[in-house]
DNA sequence: CTGAAAGCGCTTACAG
DNA sequence: CTGAAAGCGCTTACAG
């Protein structure tokens, strides 16, 4: 068939230009297309959230274009802060993009330019505090970086997890996933990421994976220093509350404990090693049977705050000044280590700037020299700084004089 | 200018069915299209983090379309759930679905179709075990309704709060949000979501708002039911100790407490009265206080759990037993409070219940009977049942014989 | 330094 | 019950 045309149509974007500045010509207001009224209310959308039908439809990059003169282009340009646009112009667009209130959407974008702008976090257990922490760190980080953070609470040990982790990527397309402990460390869950090249960094992983970048700080050294605070207290019989069995953390912090102690010549004595579970209970069963040695300890490392918590109690129920008679550090500063009586000495994690390296790592920024930093087989292992706090809840041993106040 | 055509444009899905389906033509696999490689990668990516750029790309509407012999709105119906397609059409297509392991993808239909399954989670401070249950109640109900949440954590007193809310929302333009306390009380964010035209759901908030549906729990009479129960038990002397003097919970709470002690007409005594601030040390604080006064409560009614802990420890610390001695009764279920020993009778505060109320508001579903239930002018308010935990921490006063194990 | 065109992968609005 | 076309609002790939 041959068919004969008048004209070059024209392009889409002049249709809608024109289009749109009709709306607001001479014609008499009565001439005026009506403002378009919302659809009919689909059922599955509760009417009574439906708002205000004429509103003013928010601004386009074709607003700005127009408004601003120059092309949807460089307008995209400006947007994305690409170089090479004419110092006036890119102040002239961003001068309309204010005046207009325009902000880009991100379903387009992410649509035409395959960066979703979103930034998955995926977590097992909600309530724990390292959770909170790492979460907090990465939403900031977001922000700063145009991005969002979209959270997913998984059970280890669903039988479905692959297909919802899968699910969500598919679905989003986030640009990266934050993986927390155990799911950093589950296979099935790595499985499903890399099936779907979602990029993603580990925090505090088990082991390093040579297939993926990962952030954590050092706890075994950061133990080490802990007791070696102890030690320089003049304290020497120090115990430890190990935690969960499952967790490497509880290894990594028995380590540095043992290794300060063969570092100072004090024999690992095994009734001063009490297994716990991270939890208040434990901390406080541990402290009874540690507190009814012949030999009690002088001090006690509890391998998280929550235990040191459990080992103050039972120590002020026994009747025992704290530091006075028994000095006692935990591990991971959480808010309460700070409102207890004696507040605690305890070790910071640094969760905020693990999850905001996480980020980094993710969106790019300085990804130069991050990815320059370690090499790798696409994986770079980033060791954050921790810090010891260094509260009321330790002292001098009484059993020995005072060699100093602080170590290392 | 005139133009002559020789067959009528073939329309972008016809032409891009085709396209698709060269890479699978009998052409010798020398002549056929070499697999896209990745663009260059930009600055701003991590090159680390590319992916093996030859993986085959997700099946899309097209892809299912084709492969099913229907056309792609056919799809798009079956993906929807939309009444009116034929069973064996349907089964058809989801076969194909399955097979091709489709999943719509968020962006598209977000830009083609204006909802972006989306739901935008506001909170303030983020270590508060109730915005951790909200979330956690959040993200499993999302996931049940295909949609996701995103978080974003503000700071209430922020100078740029209504900006931050406002970027937030016009590049996500999500379906909802959730405001948790203090912002689901900030007028300013309110204001800048009302702009925005998001629809959201408050949790909790200080005074029910016309303009936005609510979800809450009923504090006053939660309380009043604590206390109706340790009046029960026989105490006279109820002691309580009231939180954070600018929270509302607060002020119910107390209400709750005198409303229980009027009913049964025991005085309101003002030394039984001590005031707190949620936090574990005030709560040691008022203890001290109250066990030493001249005529000692045999009962304390703790605001929150933080705050019954520190009664605890002072109580223990002075050498009462607990409950033998004094009950304490604690607000919240937070996960110590069952840790603790005894563990602490209190309210659980149904926050998993309410954030996925929350989500049913917002996304619809059960909307019918939701909207209707209420009324009111765009804004109904739920008030979902707690619950009260009854356990060790509360007993028989010493003063007076037992009257009952438990109340109401 | 700037722009015109095509396309991302869906849904809407119609038409039959 | 099913489909063809247009369009959502951007970015990419080119071209100049």
């Amino acid at each position: 068939m041959v068919w004969t045309v008048r004209s070059k149509p024209g392009s889409r974007l002049r249709d809608r230009v024109l289009q749109r500045s009709a709306r607001t010509s001479g014609l008499p207001p009565a001439l005026q297309p009506a403002p378009r009224t919302e659809p009919p209310t689909p059922a599955h959308e509760p009417p009574a959230l439906r708002q205000n039908p004429r509103m003013p439809k928010p601004a386009t990059i074709i607003d700005v274009a127009r408004e601003a003169g120059v092309s949807i282009k460089t307008v995209s340009r400006v947007v994305n802060r690409e170089a090479g646009v004419h110092a006036e112009t890119r102040e002239q667009v961003e001068r309309v993009m204010a005046r207009l209130n325009y902000r880009p959407k991100q379903s387009a974008r992410s649509l035409a330019g395959g960066r979703s702008f979103l930034i998955g976090l995926l977590y097992y257990d909600p309530s724990a505090a390292f959770v909170g922490g790492v979460q907090q760190g990465a939403t900031l980080r977001c922000r700063e970086a145009g991005y969002h953070l979209v959270v997913e609470s998984l059970h280890n040990d669903a039988p479905d997890l692959p297909m919802q982790v899968d699910r969500m990527v598919s679905a989003l397309r986030p640009d990266g996933m934050i993986l927390t402990p155990p799911l950093c460390d589950n296979p099935q869950v790595l499985q499903a990421l890399r099936d779907s090249q979602t990029p993603c960094v580990l925090i505090s992983p088990a082991a390093d994976n040579p297939e993926h970048p990962s952030v954590r700080m050092d706890d075994v050294h950061a133990a080490e220093e802990i007791t070696n605070l102890l030690i320089s207290l003049g304290h020497q019989r120090i115990a430890i509350i190990k935690g969960a069995r499952d967790q490497v953390a509880s290894k990594r912090r028995y380590q540095g404990y043992a290794a300060a102690l063969k570092a100072h010549g004090i024999a690992l004595d095994k009734d001063m090693v009490v297994q716990g579970d991270f939890t208040f209970p434990t901390g406080v069963e541990a402290a009874y049977q540690l507190l009814s040695r012949r030999q009690r300890p002088t001090a006690v490392f509890a391998s998280n705050d929550e235990m040191a918590l459990g080992v103050l109690v039972a120590a002020q129920r026994l009747g025992l000044e704290v530091p006075g008679d028994l000095s006692i550090a935990g591990f991971d500063d959480t808010p309460a280590a700070a409102r207890v009586w004696p507040p605690l000495t305890t070790v910071r994690q640094p969760m905020d700037e693990m999850a905001r390296a996480a980020v980094d790592l993710l969106v790019g920024t300085r990804g130069g020299e991050g990815a320059a930093q370690e090499g790798g087989a696409g994986g770079q292992h980033r060791v954050l700084k921790h810090e010891l706090i260094v509260r009321d809840s330790t002292a001098a041993s009484v059993d020995k004089p005072t060699r100093a106040r602080k170590a290392s």
